[in-house]
DNA sequence: GTAGGGTTAG
């Protein structure tokens, strides 16, 4: 059913394939961004003819030529109006406004002014007319104030038009106060200004002002027409305000505006975006004939909405045959979110070929767009290609790199691109630090996420919530709870975020009762918890085993909260039982769920039985794995050790050839420490390390009781076939050089952190533990799941993780 | 024979 719906017409052509467009693009995006320009001047040219060029001579200064002059503005035609500008007496002011009002028009903005300037050299004096022109092609706040002060000084400063101007240029160089000066002083203010007023407060996203504005001109009998609707609908978005949204779509339909189309949008845009897609759908349903932006705010908001069918849908409609509209640049930038939700690969190429072909690229937003879709489908390389090869980049394209990185576990390529970024000429904004913050938390390392917190206070970032929530995670991965912690408690305006987080970082650090008073602050301050929080308490009830308190908290999240329970919250649930040892109940809950257990359901189920040694049911639990996800690294490696734990060497033989046939290789493990602003790696039985390394090490093994082979001999250690097949000794495991070398490095009292790349294994675990006790230093070890604070011979996880 | 405010996009 599902690809049945996506196959639109924009397939007609093949996607086109991965190796053959991205040379054809390059010479596609050669094409001049003023193409149309160049084509209307160069038509303009042709109507040019020798007899018309005798006519500018003759023509001077009449009546005629001003009525050309007119005609070629009005018609784009600028060359042709700048050479008979050129011939034309210039005694008159109105000439020069024209021609001013042609280049505005045009975007030519700093040729208008110097015009501007041109003309009063000339000694022309500016009138009322001239000023509405010239203060739209201002576009710094210098230029602006200059041309303001000559509108006092020549007396214009009370012109409805020209105050009118003033609002929206003072808005658009980023001064509001000053527009609202403007507006305060003018002695008359008609529905324009009024307008002008409500649309820059949406500009600057201010929503609220903007809708005060909206019923204070009601209010004063100013009234509204359909620019004012417009601007209140954009700022019922700005607010997220469904209600106030529904207001202004009554005040539409009171005043019969719904038939406009830029209303038409922005009501269904509004809907769109203010949660009440339905409505959206329902008012679109009604429009008999909408135009692109019409049918594009439709697709936007199916797509903002996580309806990716009916925006595919709503794209075949469009082009249907009795009422074709062909998709733009917009209708493509707007599909694309319904593609990385759905991780519709093919249809994103789709859209990639389709634009290509339709001559759209190269274009910064649909580019932008396509590495984010490239990203979120998993096709890293194909977001890169796609951002390397882009003519111009800006702040948004980057922060989409960077968080490409992050979606597919590449965190030092984020990492780098944004080292990159800090030599472009942009400066990095809260997203770039939320994604390069995520990117860290996952390095994981201390010291080198500090300096991305130095980095952000050098850029004077005051901390937004936004960024104080990357850095809590940040921190709390990193394995610095206090830090993470400080940032929670200075933080003004926490959002639920914060609170999710900080919960959740307690519960990685295996502080369940801690997370429980957190919880109890969040409800006391007036926050209602969402599934985010009840994934941080299930967790925290499943890594400290407090096995009452989670099924409360499990059936209290639908009771009291009305937050129906995810899959993510029964995997919870599953870890929890799984530590409690209580396999039939897991193996019950899996069976009672309303919903189709995935790989990671059946993980817990595996990770259980193994802790309870349980192997028929790790195997049921690891065909299902198998069935769902058959590259399953982890599966086979866990499987494989179960068998080997008992002894049983043929099935470790078979699920070995099983993964080498599947060309799956395991992935080694690696304990990573800082010290000295250096990281260092250590691997499973490292042979790279200082002699005192491993002199320590036998020294410790001794002490804890284990055999401890003399360093020499470790040079000579070299694992025989049969000790291949069962696993190497843990005496030498990547932990353990760590903890040693860390315990060399560092100064008594001090805490030795190190990160592992993938679970702890058992015997590490207890060794560790013992460690803690006969060196009296605390060791906190941090694995792909959770952090061990090792302290007077225990770990804070109470032997299960 | 000239003017002002406005729709969908990463």
């Amino acid at each position: 059913m599902a690809k049945e719906s996506l196959n639109l017409r924009l397939q007609i052509a093949p996607p086109i394939s991965e190796h053959r467009y991205f040379p054809a693009i390059i010479q596609a995006s050669k094409k001049s961004p003023n193409h149309e320009l160049r084509i209307r001047h160069h038509n303009s040219r042709k109507s040019t003819t020798s007899a018309s060029r005798r006519e500018f001579r003759s023509v001077e200064g009449s009546i005629l030529s001003i009525k050309r002059l007119l005609y070629y503005v009005n018609n784009g035609c600028l060359e042709t109006a700048l050479q008979l500008f050129d011939k034309m007496g210039k005694s008159k002011t109105f000439v020069w406004n024209v021609m001013i009002r042609g280049l505005v028009d045009s975007g030519l903005f700093q040729e208008a002014i110097e015009m501007y300037y041109q003309m009063r050299i000339e000694g022309i004096e500016a009138d009322n007319f001239t000023f509405p022109f010239v203060i739209k092609a201002c576009v710094g706040l210098k230029e602006g104030k200059n041309v303001h002060s000559t509108v006092i000084k020549l007396g214009f400063d009370l012109d409805i038009y020209v105050c009118n101007a003033l609002i929206v240029m003072y808005a658009k160089v980023g001064c509001v106060e000053d527009s609202e000066r403007v507006f305060e002083r003018m002695p008359v203010r008609d529905l324009v200004s009024w307008n002008s007023m409500a649309s820059v407060y949406v500009l600057v996203g201010d929503g609220w002002s903007s809708l005060m504005c909206f019923e204070k001109m009601q209010r004063v009998g100013v009234g509204l027409d359909r620019i004012s609707c417009i601007s209140a609908l954009g700022a019922c978005v700005l607010e997220h305000r469904l209600l106030s949204g529904k207001e202004i779509f009554c005040q539409v339909l009171k005043n019969g505006l719904e038939l406009d189309p830029m209303i038409q949008s922005s009501v269904i845009d509004m809907f769109g975006k203010c949660g009440g897609v339905d409505y959206a759908e329902r008012f679109c349903d009604r429009i008999a004939e909408k135009n692109v932006v019409v049918w594009n705010s439709m697709i936007g908001a199916y797509a903002g909405n996580k309806k990716p069918f009916e925006s595919f849908a709503c794209v075949e409609m469009m082009q249907d045959a009795n009422s074709y509209m062909a998709p733009d640049t917009v209708t493509l930038i707007n599909l694309l979110p319904s593609c990385s939700n759905l991780r519709a690969l093919l249809q994103g190429k789709t859209i990639h070929g389709y634009a290509f072909r339709k001559g759209f690229l190269s274009h910064l937003v649909l580019e932008t767009a396509l590495v984010d879709m490239y990203g979120k489908c998993g096709r890293l390389v194909l977001a890169e290609s796609v951002f390397f090869r882009m003519k111009t980049r800006n702040l948004v394209s980057w922060n989409a790199m960077i968080a490409a990185y992050v979606q597919n576990s590449k965190d030092r390529g984020a990492i780098e691109t944004f080292r990159d970024l800090q030599l472009e000429p942009y400066v990095p904004d809260e997203i770039t630090f939320a994604s390069t913050l995520a990117a860290y938390a996952e390095i994981a390392l201390p010291k080198e996420g500090e300096q991305i917190h130095g980095l952000i206070c050098k850029f004077g970032f005051s901390l937004g919530v936004y960024v104080a929530n990357a850095l809590i995670h940040m921190y709390s991965k990193c394995g610095d709870l206090e830090a993470a912690r400080k940032i929670f408690d200075r933080l003004e305006f926490k959002d639920l975020v914060s609170w999710n987080t900080i919960i959740m970082a307690y519960a990685i650090h295996g502080s369940g009762a801690y997370c429980f008073r957190l919880f109890s602050d969040m409800i006391n301050e007036g926050h209602e918890p969402n599934g985010s929080t009840f994934v941080s308490l299930l967790s925290a009830c499943s890594i400290t085993g407090i096995v009452d308190e989670g099924w409360e908290f499990f059936y209290s999240m639908k009771r009291d909260y009305g937050v129906d329970p995810g899959i993510e919250h029964y995997g919870c649930m599953l870890d929890l039982l799984g530590r409690a040892g209580n396999l039939e109940r897991a193996k019950r809950l899996i069976e009672e769920m309303p919903l189709e257990p995935t790989s990671r359901i059946w993980g817990s189920l595996l990770a259980a039985s193994r802790h309870h040694r349980d192997i028929t049911l790790a195997e049921l639990a690891a065909n299902h794995i198998f069935s769902l996800d058959g590259d399953n690294t982890g599966c086979y490696v866990l499987l494989a050790n179960m068998y080997a734990e008992v002894g049983r060497w043929e099935d470790v033989e078979r699920v070995r050839s099983l993964m080498k046939k599947q060309g799956l290789k395991m992935t080694s493990s690696c304990s990573i420490l800082e010290h000295n602003g250096r990281t260092h790696k250590f691997k499973n039985h490292d042979r790279s390390q200082s002699y005192a390394v491993y002199e320590a090490l036998d020294v410790l093994s001794r002490k804890i009781g284990e055999n401890g082979v003399h360093c020499s001999s470790v040079s000579k250690f070299k694992p025989t076939e049969s000790l291949k097949a069962r696993g190497n000794s843990p005496m030498y495991h990547s932990v353990r050089l760590a903890t040693c070398f860390g315990l060399i490095k560092t100064t008594i009292g001090e805490t030795v952190l190190i990160r592992k790349n993938v679970r702890l294994c058992e015997d590490c675990h207890s060794a560790t533990k013992k460690i803690s006790l006969i060196t009296k230093r605390e060791i906190v070890v941090g694995d792909s799941k959770m952090y061990h604070h090792f302290k007077d011979g225990r770990c804070s996880c109470g032997d299960y993780w």
